[in-house]
DNA sequence: TCTGGGGTCCTAGGACCC
DNA sequence: TCTGGGGTCCTAGGACCC
C-alpha cells in the first residue's frame, strides 16, 4: 500500500475585518462595507471590503474618494484592530482544537498540517467541520484550500472565495494551475511579471517549463523556487513556532499634512520609539539594530539603519538611536511619513547571557546610551553629527529629571 | 481627490580580514 | 611595478504579501 502525501490546509478569511465587524454588528451583513483610514489624516485608503462592496468595483488600497466613485453608497468604518485582534485569537483557537500543527501567517490566515489526524481517511469531511465551525461559532466566513504542500494549499484557497473549499492535487496541476497567468502565483507581483515577460513567460506552465540558467539569470535564487513552485514542489514544513521568531518591531505614521519643524519630528519620533518600546518590552525582547524610514514630500522614501554593540529596548535609548539617525540624515525638506523599527532581536534573558561574555568592567564604566551614540560617532565620523549626538547626550542626561517630552522641544527650537 | 501600516526575504556594494 | 579570492559584516533598497 502506497503512503499518501501530507495534506496541507490553508485557511484564508474572507475579507476579514469586514467580516469581523459585519459579526459584530449584523445590521451591516449584505451591504458594501469598507475599512478604511481618515482621509482628513491622508490615511483615506481602502484597507479592506466586503464582497458587496467588491461588486461595485471596490478594491484594497484604492483611495476613498475613488471608492465612493464606484460605490457612493458604500458604508466606510473606521479600522478596531483590537477587535480584529481578538477575532483571529478566537480563530486560530478554534483551528487548534482540530490538531496542534497550527501556522499563522497573519492575521487572517494560517496553515495547518492535517496528516497525522487523518490517517487514511478522507480529509473533505472534517475539513466541512471547520469551516461550518468557524462560520457558526464567529460568525466569519472562510476559503480553506486543499493540497500537498503549502503553496498549493495557498493557491487552492484563493480558487473559490468566499466560502470555498477547494482541494488541489498533483495530478490537477496541468489543468487548473498552468493556464493561470504568472502572477496569479504567490510570490510574483507585477515588477518579477513583467521581468518574466521579458524572457516569454507569462503563464505559470511557461514557467514550470522554464530554462534554468535563464531563470536564475533573470531572478537569482528566486528563479529555481518559482519554477519548482510552478511545478507544484514545495517542501516547507507547517511550523507552529514561526510566530514566535520575530524578526522586526516597527512603527511608522503619515502625518496629516507635511512637517518641516524639527522639534515637532522629533516629538513624533519619540511616539513611534514608544510605540515599539512597549511591544518589545510586551514580548520580553531587545534589538541590536535600530532603522529609521523617512518619506519626504514627494513620497521618495528612504531607510537609515545602524547596528549596536548591545541591544535595546528602552524609550529613551530607541528614541536617542532614531534621532541621531533622522537628524544625521535629514536634509531639512518637508516630511510625510516617519517609521521606526528595531530589528535583530534577540530575547532577554538570551541578551543578558551575552552581556556576560564581555568584559564587565569596561561595560559598567558607560551609560548604555552613551555608548551606543559612540557606536553612531564612530560609524559617521563627527562633523554635522556632532551637533545631533550632542543634542541627544543632554536631552537623555535632562530627561532623568523632568519628562522627556518637554525636554526635546526646549533642547531643538 | 490620490496612494496605510505591518511585516519578510533577497540583493548588491563596500569595508575588512585572512 | 601591480593587484587574488573567499568569507563575513553592515547598510540601503527593492519586491512582495496581507
Amino acid at each position: 500500500m502506497t503512503k499518501r502525501g501530507r495534506v496541507i490546509l490553508h485557511v484564508d478569511m474572507n475579507s476579514f475585518y469586514a467580516s469581523v465587524e459585519a459579526a459584530h454588528d449584523p445590521s451591516l451583513k449584505g451591504k458594501p462595507l469598507a475599512i478604511a483610514g481618515n482621509p482628513q489624516e491622508r490615511k483615506g485608503i481602502v484597507v479592506t471590503c466586503s464582497y458587496e462592496a467588491r461588486a461595485f468595483g471596490v478594491k484594497t488600497t484604492m483611495p476613498l474618494w475613488e471608492a465612493k466613485k464606484c460605490c457612493p453608497q458604500l458604508i466606510v468604518m473606521r479600522p478596531n484592530f483590537d477587535r480584529y485582534r481578538q477575532a483571529s485569537k478566537a480563530m486560530f483557537e478554534l483551528l487548534r482544537s482540530f490538531t496542534p500543527h497550527v501556522e499563522p501567517v497573519s492575521i487572517d490566515e494560517g496553515y495547518m498540517d492535517l496528516t497525522e489526524i487523518l490517517g487514511e481517511t478522507s480529509p473533505i469531511e472534517l475539513i466541512q467541520k471547520i469551516q461550518d465551525q468557524i462560520l457558526r461559532e464567529l460568525d466569519l466566513p472562510c476559503s480553506i484550500g486543499v493540497a500537498p504542500n503549502k503553496f498549493l494549499a495557498k493557491m487552492a484557497s484563493d480558487m473559490k472565495k468566499p466560502r470555498g473549499i477547494t482541494i488541489l492535487r498533483k495530478r490537477d496541476i496541468p489543468a487548473i494551475m498552468w493556464p493561470m497567468p504568472a502572477q496569479a502565483m504567490h510570490g510574483v507581483g507585477k515588477k518579477t511579471a513583467k521581468k518574466l515577460e521579458t524572457i516569454g513567460i507569462t503563464t505559470i506552465s511557461e514557467l514550470a517549463h522554464g530554462e534554468d540558467l535563464q531563470l536564475k539569470a533573470l531572478l537569482g535564487i528566486n528563479g529555481k523556487r518559482l519554477k519548482d513552485r510552478a511545478n507544484g514542489i514545495d517542501d516547507r514544513k507547517v511550523d507552529p513556532d514561526s510566530i514566535y521568531d520575530l524578526k522586526s518591531v516597527g512603527h511608522s505614521t503619515t502625518l496629516p499634512s507635511d512637517v518641516t519643524n524639527q522639534s515637532e519630528l522629533i516629538g513624533i519620533l519619540h511616539k513611534l520609539s514608544e510605540k515599539v518600546s512597549l511591544r518589545l518590552k510586551a514580548k520580553s525582547m531587545l534589538g541590536y539594530g535600530v532603522s529609521v524610514m523617512i518619506r519626504f514630500k514627494d513620497r521618495k522614501t528612504i531607510t537609515r539603519s545602524i547596528m549596536l554593540k548591545s541591544p535595546i529596548a528602552s524609550i529613551d535609548e530607541l528614541h536617542s538611536v532614531a534621532k541621531s539617525l533622522f537628524l544625521t540624515h535629514w536634509d531639512g525638506t518637508p516630511i510625510r511619513l516617519l517609521g521606526v523599527t528595531s530589528q535583530e532581536l534577540i530575547e532577554r534573558n538570551q541578551a543578558v547571557k551575552q552581556l556576560d561574555l564581555f568584559n564587565y568592567e569596561e561595560d559598567a564604566k558607560h551609560e548604555p546610551i552613551d555608548r551606543l551614540l559612540e557606536d553612531i560617532e564612530k560609524r559617521y565620523g563627527s562633523g554635522k553629527l556632532k551637533r545631533g549626538i550632542q543634542m541627544n547626550r543632554k536631552s537623555h542626561k535632562s530627561s532623568a529629571q523632568t519628562s522627556f517630552s518637554k525636554e526635546f522641544l526646549q533642547d531643538h527650537e
